[in-house]
DNA sequence: ATTCGTATTGACAATCATTATCATTAGGGA
DNA sequence: TCCCTAATGATAATGATTGTCAATACGAAT
């Protein structure tokens, strides 16, 4: 059976406040920093069961690090995500998504998913 | 200036006998295992530099491994990927290569990458 | 062919993110 | 409140990748 604990609801609402994508490691350090006490693998933990249960998204990085975020559920959409701070736009890809069916169907593929991300650094961190 | 080592060769060869995606660590073990003194480090030097000029490609894994494979087309691509059966094919993105610079300008970053991955099931598993 | 500057190598240490371990703590049903 | 056990957190372990640095060897110049 699953438990309610406070560390749980700290990872949940820390994801819902930011709304960009943050990697565990950042989220732990700033949940620190506010001063709570929770480990870090508790935030492991917490993240991977948010994702399990749809609360929450998941993509890696370039450098391999897996990042976190709310899960939106408004629908198919795509980022343009900052590698330096982690600061995340929605971007619309309306080509990207016809283009990719299309693809998939000229080369015999069915049921395409598509991984698009774009990642860069921002204006503030240019 | 670049030098012609039997490592970079060994690496290269290995790659292209293959022809599909090998992680370094595999690949090392696999040249080991036929006798060679290469180092591992050498290897993942090797795989970055064929990257770097286009005669390999990567792609991480799911797991978070990165992957390397001779690249049969020149310069950048992308992959159609079954997620049945891991058969990969090269596909051209031209029309994505231009969107993803735009859409990163116009939102003020620099330095664009992007993940543009397509993934699907093959003629054989659909 | 020999010399020589330096790019490259390989053994190993260092990183970094993530996972496993395990004694302790604390949900939550009875 | 009691009790069972899921959850926690400090820390060790893991595994991939990168950094270090002395020794080596490519290849241009002699």
């Amino acid at each position: 059976m699953k438990r309610n604990t406070w560390q749980r609801e700290a990872v949940r609402s820390a994801l819902n406040e930011r709304g960009d994508f943050i990697s565990a490691q950042k989220l732990h350090t700033e949940l620190k920093a506010e001063g709570s006490t929770i480990g870090l693998a508790t935030v492991y933990r917490a993240l991977t069961d948010l994702v399990t249960s749809d609360e929450a998204d998941a993509l890696q990085s370039p450098e391999g690090e897996n990042l976190y975020r709310a899960c939106s559920s408004e629908g198919h959409h795509h980022h343009l995500i900052c590698r330096q701070c982690g600061h995340t736009e929605e971007i619309e890809a309306e080509a990207v998504e016809s283009w990719a069916a299309q693809v998939a169907a000229e080369h015999g593929f069915t049921q395409p998913r598509h991984i698009v991300d774009v990642f860069g650094l921002c204006q503030k961190c240019s």
